[in-house]
DNA sequence: TTGTATGCGTTATCAA
DNA sequence: TTGATAACGCATACAA
């Protein structure tokens, strides 16, 4: 033990954590000797004795997705050089799975948590409303928050897609989607709804699978859509990985984007701007959701309540060669 | 406290974790309690008590990285279900930021740590030889293991992915990186070698730069090295990223490949197969690599030592129309 | 500003 | 098969 400082147990506990409530002389004598023994406080033992840890918990539904690792990121850099311990949790979008996570982090008495979406069971439900710690939900908006909440609207987000298609001319368009979790029902709902307004609404357009998504599953999707509807004339993509393996099958085909056929994706990943062509996507703002979410949860650690609990953070379709097409 | 169930705090641990070690009346009893009250053990009170815990701690370079999340995947999926906690740890290619987590996870006193590579700084290395936990090292083959390790080689798979170029014609090779952490300067080494031996080495044909690895920077690197060695052939990117940026590159430019360019990527991500032309690549096992080392620190934890302490998982260099150039 | 007594919830050890 | 007792290493509350 520290007291080789010749100081009390309690007085290395307080340098530690509250530096400003022991002299300049103590301090340093205590860094000295925390230094030399490569000194690192037993944080079960912290735990213990004060009822609460450091953790702040984080559960998303894949470690392997882009969009999550972005998200990742931005949390892991708000919360870098700072007291707090990022835990991940990795849900693989199983509802069950989530609902022993959030059992399992909350017995560590974590200071926060943040969840990706909306959709927890009702037991997890339960289980995060009497949580005695602060929430933030990531990924999507919605009107009843825990606590706190950051996202955007992903059913407003493929609607816009879609009508940017419409406006660059396509009169047919389609839409495939991997694995159907409930952020992509809800923007294969987007498109289903801005369709119908227009009057362009094909069923059979819409081909989806529950497999995981994958570039060349974006080109087993574009073979199946046009087999089904070989007059599509642009899909709407769930994601980018999709939209990046149609662009690869249209190439095979000979088929020419955009004039024979306009390709959107989802997310804009960094690749579609340097893709050739350039391919359009929506823009989400995933590393900067990371890090509000951080943000939101560092701020309510510290006291300060936000004006709004849910922050909306929009999107922006971007467009690009895939479908400019030149008037036709 | 669930002396509810009219038995002792020991008795109810007894249960909890020697089940065959209780009455089975008792069993029940507590049971019923332990369910009826939602009942879960602090992990802070169990970790102070027993002097260790059950999480398995994972120092990765990067969250963003495919690389790692596939790795990743591969251990969370050989844990899965088991008492083991994955606690994940990401060092952003900084030794510093390596060496305070494995500070960090040792406080916890975990079961054991998983890292990666063989590059440690010298206290980090002090800290895990030192540690009372087991290790498993990943990503790479070296001749002194901490503990365990499983990988491959980095320079020997790169020097087979430039001899693959030679053996399908090319004769003026270029090589682009990004971000040179010690895993890609030794397949730059690779490249090296294997070029220098076959009299076709030369330096104005490699690029490379200290910024992270992105699909624009492939397009950025080739044009580069085009500018700089107008005559280069073949290029043998440091991964599939710049490989895919460099094939949209030529592409913009009417570079027709395989003739006038030949590609070769490393790690043979998904969607090399599926690009259009495909592109060959080095496959590493990189789902496998994450399995395995998980398997490892099972057994190990479960007492059984491996015959041999190393695990080379090797690759492979998968040819694809990216390389296979007609007669020329 | 510093120290002392006490307890956090569990487990190891030994005794019953 | 069960229970009593004593740690584990730190933080809370109070005293000095």
């Amino acid at each position: 033990m520290a007291r080789i400082a010749g100081v009390s147990a309690m007085t290395v506990s307080r340098a530690l954590r509250n530096p400003d409530k022991v002299s300049a002389k103590t301090l340093d004598k205590i860094r000295e000797v925390v230094d030399r023994l490569g000194y690192v406080p037993d944080p079960a033992a912290s735990a213990l004795a004060a009822g609460k840890t450091n953790v702040i918990g984080v559960i998303v539904p894949s470690v392997t997705n882009n969009v999550f690792s972005d998200v990742m990121r931005g949390i892991y850099e708000r919360s870098e050089g700072l007291k707090w311990q990022i835990q991940l949790g990795n849900s693989r979008y199983s509802p069950l799975e989530e609902e022993r996570l959030v059992r399992t982090f909350l017995s560590q008495k974590p200071a926060g948590l943040i969840v990706s979406g909306l959709d927890q069971s009702e037991t997890t439900a339960a289980l995060l409303t009497a949580a005695d710690c602060r929430i933030v939900q990531i990924m999507e908006c919605g009107p009843s928050p825990y606590d706190l909440m950051i996202g955007f609207s992903h059913s407003d987000a493929s609607g816009a897609a879609t009508r940017h298609l419409l406006e660059a001319g396509y009169r047919r368009p389609g839409y495939i989607a991997a694995r159907l979790d409930p952020r992509s029902q809800r923007r294969l709902q987007g498109f289903r709804d801005a369709a119908r307004q227009a009057g362009v609404l094909d069923p059979a357009r819409i081909v989806t699978t529950p497999r995981p998504s994958t570039v060349t599953l974006g080109c087993e999707l574009l073979a199946d859509l046009l087999s089904r509807a070989p007059d599509t004339d642009s899909i709407l993509c769930n994601n980018d990985d999709l939209a990046l393996g149609a662009m690869f099958e249209c190439r095979r085909r000979g088929l020419n984007i955009p004039q024979d056929i306009g390709i959107c994706g989802f997310n804009d990943l960094e690749m579609m701007a340097a893709a050739s062509p350039s391919i359009t996507s929506v823009r989400t703002y995933r590393l900067e959701m990371g890090r509000q979410s951080m943000q939101m949860m560092l701020d309510a650690l510290a006291g300060s309540e936000p004006d709004r609990p849910v922050i909306d953070l929009g999107f922006e379709v971007i467009a690009r060669e895939s479908t400019r097409r030149s008037v036709g």
